[in-house]
DNA sequence: CGCGGTCTTGAACTGTGTCAATTGCTGTGG
DNA sequence: CCACAGCAATTGACACAGTTCAAGACCGCG
């Protein structure tokens, strides 16, 4: 997943600087965050946090995926987040976790110590503001999700899902939103069944209705190519200026 | 809905000046806001804001209860939030708005003009610091919603849609959530499917099981008596904690 | 080669949606 | 005061999408 990834340089070389916390930080505010900061790898199917736990840190994921979970007494469990590089975990002025956070790839965290954390975001406003951006945005996923969860078909959620990660995919290469997309699905039918709200079964059924149909191709279980991108955002039924007026 | 609700004395009287994004501001900032705030009033199934609209001013609920909607071209339609007195409604720095926002019954909003505002989030930084708190709330509060869409089965979103309702108004009434609780409901049928993913018939059905269950016991369509609230929350599949360790 | 995952496919079942008829409530006008 | 219109809600019958349970295929790995 992560090619190299050098972290020895500190903040100047991270990959995620433009986008997380601490993007809009100055000098001096790198300096405060990095005597509070410390790097940790998690590998795949690692739990970083059980619900309940006391949280000794937030932090940013630096590479990798992880996902947000909550479960039920009786084992029914929904997704509630997809955690990509740059976003934050954690909820300063929370003590204890509400959700699983589960690394679905092997997972880089920069974490800060929760305590001077918190001092800092009342200094300096830098680091607030950022992280209210950043909130807002999830926020809004948050509510795109609901639409998927609460109206969606199986199809058009699995083609929505598709295409989240298809358009991830693709701005991270920095490709168009337009025609041949290829990627690597970063999860197992099981996490995309609990993403959707749906059975494991019925998610593969989808994904085979869907590549029957054209929409997609497969090889493998993993490695995708989407021949028509309007053709996908078609299927998940969105507007087809994909939110563009967001 | 509101007795008399006075709002003649600015900011001094106001029913939500603890709660809102203003409860942090010192009287300097409050001065500022009242510069660039007013008043308005909108009825019961009033549209406040269209998707898609440019959005003239941000602003607080002080008031009634508004639905934030997200629509399909087809006509599907989910509800993604529930904005209660003191929630805020708008999101600075974006210019068009991406929800519906609808009245559900009469309400009162404390507008900000939008680029002042703006403005002053950046100079002053308790406006965004409890904005960044309120945002937090409701992002946890969209993933709570996203486990009831995904994972709870028809009866069970009932359960929990009165459990939320039943909690507010407890808590407005500076009750207990314990033991017997009498509330209104303050949505139509409609509007409850809409925010449960389901069809009014479904929610209908729903109800009557309830009721004849003796879970809930109805007077008219509106007023709703919880004999036995934990008895509710365990119909909602909730633990019976109720997610104190929040 | 066989073993343990993950995934696919099938068949039967069931919860929720759909369509349609009916009830009940509220307010209006005769 | 009753009749009636108009709307919200209830109820029923049936259809179907998605779940459940179960069998098997695929694939990497010892």
């Amino acid at each position: 997943m992560n090619e190299t990834l050098d972290l020895t340089n500190g903040c100047e070389s991270c990959p995620i600087k433009h986008r997380a916390v601490c993007a809009r930080c100055d000098a001096d505010e790198l300096e405060t965050l990095d005597g509070i900061k410390y790097y940790r790898s998690f590998e795949a199917g690692q739990t970083l946090i059980w619900s309940g736990d006391r949280m000794e840190f937030v932090g940013s994921v630096v590479s990798g995926i992880a996902s947000l979970t909550q479960t039920m007494e009786d084992g029914r469990t929904q997704m509630v987040g997809l955690l990509l590089p740059s976003d934050f975990v954690g909820r300063p002025g929370r003590e204890f976790a509400t959700y699983d956070v589960v690394a679905t790839t092997d997972v880089v965290m920069c974490c800060f110590r929760r305590k001077p954390f918190e001092t800092m975001m009342v200094e300096t406003p830098h680091v607030a503001q950022r992280l209210l951006e950043m909130t807002l945005d999830e926020l809004d996923a948050a509510r795109e999700w609901m639409l998927v969860l609460g109206r969606k078909t199986a199809r058009e959620k699995i083609a929505s899902l598709l295409s989240i990660i298809g358009r991830r995919d693709a701005s991270l290469k920095l490709e168009g939103m337009v025609g041949r997309i290829v990627f690597d699905l970063p999860l197992t039918r099981e996490a995309m069944a609990d993403y959707l709200g749906l059975t494991l079964e019925t998610v593969s059924r989808q994904m085979s209705a869907l590549k029957r149909d054209g929409v997609i191709e497969l090889e493998g279980k993993r490695h995708v190519t989407v021949p028509s991108f309007e053709r996908l955002m078609d299927e998940a039924g969105d507007d087809a200026d994909g939110g563009m007026m967001a």
